[in-house]
DNA sequence: TTGAAAGCGATACCAC
DNA sequence: GTGGTATCGCTTTCAA
């Protein structure tokens, strides 16, 4: 498959100079007269010329390109943060590989092989990694959004929201709406990280600041064997059926909300005012619901924003402002908490 | 930023080899001895030897990398065709940057010719793709999955449904269950191709066939400024408000067949029997909907699959067996046709 | 079985 | 302002 290209050389020879001052007039670098940049330049159009950037990294050291590590493309959360950073790194003048992981440790371990063997110069980790493939990086940049822990390498960045604190503001919002029994309930986490969300932890702190219930029983975990939609759903139901109650339900993802929201609406219950719910992510699915659900917005957008800036500090052999930064989170009210 | 790794020339110091020897080994091409063998893998094991695939891929004219083009990863359809040709291209020894062109002609030239000085091997072009793009790309072999149209390239292959056939299947289906009145509803399909849809085609003339109203009033196409869940229940409002009525609904996609669900709920119509309705896709909002939405079950993995071996063939210099693959379609039939 | 050396395409240093 | 040339890391003849 010798696809020979016409490299700096033939149009060196086109143009009768040599390939040092080709690469000048092509880079802007050095000194030429106008003359033969024009020269230079009208017959590298001409010859349809386009720089193999194999031969550039070679040289430089530096592919221009990056990785993007993600458990799951299809998940609209992550998805949304994939396509803001490669956009923004897309502008910076880098090319993304964009990997699914699919939580799995060893694929994440295949792709970071490989990748650092295709030379990419850094890696956007979204939504968690495994401890164990990034060491395999060695020196690059490493910037993590959405994800819990840092893992202890030299030029990390850790970028996300303050999970706690969302958990906590959630289960505020339930009871200022005048919730007293607020159940848990989660699906996906554990995939990635194990152990119990962060949320939880806001979650009982607000409980117990404020003298409520805090039953174990309304703590509903499952794992992700089945869309977390109906995973969701399944809880729901056998918490319900165990004869448990409760008035509010803070739910750590809009997939899960909706699943909530429609094993709620199949019971009869109504939805808003004998129990209210509130989603987080700020996705489709909160929105696509009816009643629609209350959410947190996590601004995706500032996420992405600052993981990527991160990023090209840290390629920039800059200092980084921050190796932990925290992005707002705002809660978002709809009818799951305001009723009606 | 000289980040000097370990490189083939390191190991055959310390081995006391030939670089050729080392390379050889590593390859496991050519001849050595046991020794030899056992000799530079432990060295090159211990010193963490990653090959430099920019070197690689200037000698060998070949980066192991390809290119996917898709307008909108967020999009659920395209995503998983995303998601399971990176797999598929993976699995194949094969690394894909996943580009975003927002429909967008001049974004995805700059993509295209980035791409091309990336050296990538070959496209995947999926949804469609402007003309222009791809001619950029010179003799590299393009495989277009769920595109309408070929581009007249040389190394090309289409692989996609037979849309007229999904729009009469759909349209068939309605009938079936009763239908007179039935309305086309599509919103984003302009945004990348321009013109009608072509399932329209299908649908025109399955009720032509059949002796059934064609009218041109419930011909529903939307711009895509909104989400087409919005956008369609709009145009679903405009036309009933007009005083137009309809006993079926066939909707382009099943983010559109939700908007149709959902504004006739909202107006207390009762869908899956005063109208009926069928999506588009077999997506997740087909599925979260209540009523469930009937819908177009377009096998992704046999598409998606299709298009990477013969991407894989045209890559391997073989012949393709077809230039034009048509992967079969399946009408998934719900409560919204089936009522109840 | 092994090694010396050419060369892939581009950059950059140092002469001129 | 311009050009010769070493170099990046790897593969691949061709000889030994």
């Amino acid at each position: 498959m010798a696809r020979r290209s016409v490299s700096i050389y033939d149009i060196a020879q086109l143009a009768g100079v040599s390939t040092a001052t080709v690469s000048n007039v092509l880079n802007n670098k050095g000194s030429f007269s106008d003359k033969t940049r024009d020269l230079v330049l009208r017959i590298a159009r001409e010859q349809g010329y386009v720089a193999n950037f194999a031969a550039k990294s070679l040289r430089e050291a530096s592919t221009k390109s990056v990785a993007i590590l993600t458990p799951d493309v299809s998940n609209d959360f992550f998805s949304t943060l994939v396509l803001k950073a490669e956009g923004l790194l897309r502008a910076a003048g880098y090319t993304s590989y964009i990997c699914n992981t699919a939580g799995d440790a060893e694929r994440e371990d295949a792709y970071v092989r490989d990748l650092v063997s295709k030379q990419v110069d850094g890696f956007v980790c979204i939504g968690g990694v495994t401890p164990e493939a990034p060491t395999l990086a060695a020196d690059l940049p490493v910037v993590h959004i959405d994800h819990r822990g840092s893992l202890g390498m030299r030029r990390e960045v850790w970028v996300g929201n303050d999970m706690p604190a969302m958990g906590y503001d959630m289960t505020r919002t339930l009871v200022a709406r005048g919730c007293a029994r607020i159940a848990l309930v989660s699906v996906s986490a554990s995939l990635y990280h194990g152990g119990e969300p962060d949320q939880a932890q806001g979650y009982r702190s607000c409980l117990r600041e404020l003298g409520l219930a805090c039953d174990p029983e309304l703590v509903l975990e499952g794992p992700h064997r089945q869309p977390s939609l109906v995973e969701a759903g399944e809880l729901v139901d056998a918490c319900l059926d165990a004869g448990h109650t409760f008035d509010g339900v803070v739910a750590l993802g809009d997939r899960v909300a909706l699943g909530v929201v429609n094993a709620l609406k199949a019971r009869g219950v109504d939805v808003g005012s004998a129990v209210r719910v509130i989603g987080m992510d700020d996705s489709i699915y909160s929105r696509v619901s009816t009643p629609a659900i209350s959410t947190v917005r996590r601004h995706t957008g500032e996420l992405a924003r600052q993981g990527v800036e991160a990023l090209l500090a840290l390629l920039d052999g800059g200092q980084t402002p921050s190796q932990r930064i925290v992005v707002p989170h705002e809660i978002v009210e709809r009818a799951t908490t305001l009723g009606e």
